[in-house]
DNA sequence: ATTACTACTCACCGAGTAA
DNA sequence: TTTACTCGGTGAGTAGTAA
């Protein structure tokens, strides 16, 4: 059982976690009899027990047996998974945007423009330490087709960015930048980017990212790209 | 399938609502695939489907099946399910009290005393308002046998009450007494009461309750009784 | 590409019961 | 009273596949 992802599977038990801390266990050692626990969670005395024995077994509670029940209480690594899921749900309801937004599109080959902006020091810079990542010289240019993707597009504008400032230098001004963190097929970190004039219309995604793609999740011309834009909170 | 109620075997289902929820189907309607879906809840893309469909059965979500994904959108009524376990992880983490705490004890008779009391107009009044039921003429007094109760029952002091006013009738002074809505036996509606100057040691808890519990839960004198007490939030 | 059916497997729950 | 074992049935997940 990995104790460090929550799953299908360790959710079952993660009910009963959320169930003691309901009882108080969070914050203090409670009593609690495997018959009075499984009258909490809805299950049988054998569950209850069998869903105790393993929360010890993940490290999220300790547990002292007495003939009266067991004293119980949850282990600051328990508290922090169920503090995980309330950053979560808080994100969710607190905060008025979702916290990302899927589009899916089509790899095409741009004009090679992009290179030539991502390398400029005056963005260079912003993004390392905005993004926390040196940019790969090119960018990933993504054609979203169907209309819900054309759609969500749109309705990014609305979101919170992180904006980089635009500059100047000897030979011309360059305007100021938003992008999105995102996740690329479900595996590469990067960031969309979104020139505030841009060449592109608005069915186009344009992507940085620490490594080269292309070669990175081994994408050609005529892909289908997966891209999880994250809204900042 | 009761869609009121999340116990063990909707929790599951409860789960994908909740990663729906991540992927901002609680605000806007998003498209979402099996397969994509399937990643984000660790499972296989039927389960999926088949998470999306008792979901659907649940009126948790409403979806449009479309042949590029699912257009999916949480229902009013499945938001109102993540809600309820947001509202209850920010009682447990936001407050420095746990939500409830459970007492166990030897049912007792007493002098026959808490009747008298608990049938003063002057405190009567209150009960009705602050508790909101209308006690039944007498209390249940619950003596306390273990050390982890006694301790318990001594912590409570320290947590937010209701507090009834005391007053004075022709012939004496009665004085405050703070209260705490309680559960007993897992059944019954009441309040522990608690007055500042109990004739009791510390180790009693006196309970009124809108009905005679001693018939209702078929209670005799030396039966095991298990409160429930409820902190305020 | 999708969704979701039918099998089949297995993990999980609960009954019985020991300690 | 407790906790928690064994064991047997079943509900839930996956593979294969149709539409």
């Amino acid at each position: 059982m990995d104790p460090l992802k929550i799953d299908l599977r360790s959710w079952k038990l993660f009910f009963t976690l959320y169930k003691l801390a309901e009882l108080g266990a969070s914050s203090r050692t409670i009593k609690v009899s495997t018959e009075y626990l499984s009258e909490k969670i809805g299950a049988s005395q054998q569950t209850a027990s069998r869903h105790l024995i393993n929360l010890e077994k993940m490290e999220w509670i300790k547990r002292t047996i007495t003939p009266e029940g067991c004293l119980t209480k949850i282990t600051s690594q328990g508290v922090a998974e169920l503090k995980k899921l309330y950053s979560e749900l808080r994100l969710i309801f607190e905060s008025a945007y979702p916290p990302s937004i899927t589009l899916e599109g089509v790899l095409f080959s741009g004009l090679g423009e992009g290179a030539y902006y991502v390398t400029k020091e005056g963005y260079r810079k912003q993004f390392m330490e905005r993004l926390g990542f040196d940019p790969y010289p090119g960018t990933l240019n993504i054609k979203l087709t169907t209309e819900y993707d054309i759609k969500s597009m749109s309705e990014l504008e609305a979101y919170p960015a992180i904006e980089l400032e635009g500059f100047k230098d000897e030979s011309r001004t360059f305007g100021p930048v938003k992008c999105y963190p995102a996740i690329i097929n479900n595996k590469a970190k990067g960031a969309v980017i979104y020139a505030l004039r841009s060449h592109y219309g608005s069915s186009v995604l344009e992507i940085i990212s620490p490594t080269f793609l292309r070669s990175h999740l081994k994408l050609k011309d005529g892909n289908k790209v997966k891209v999880e834009i994250l809204i900042s909170p």
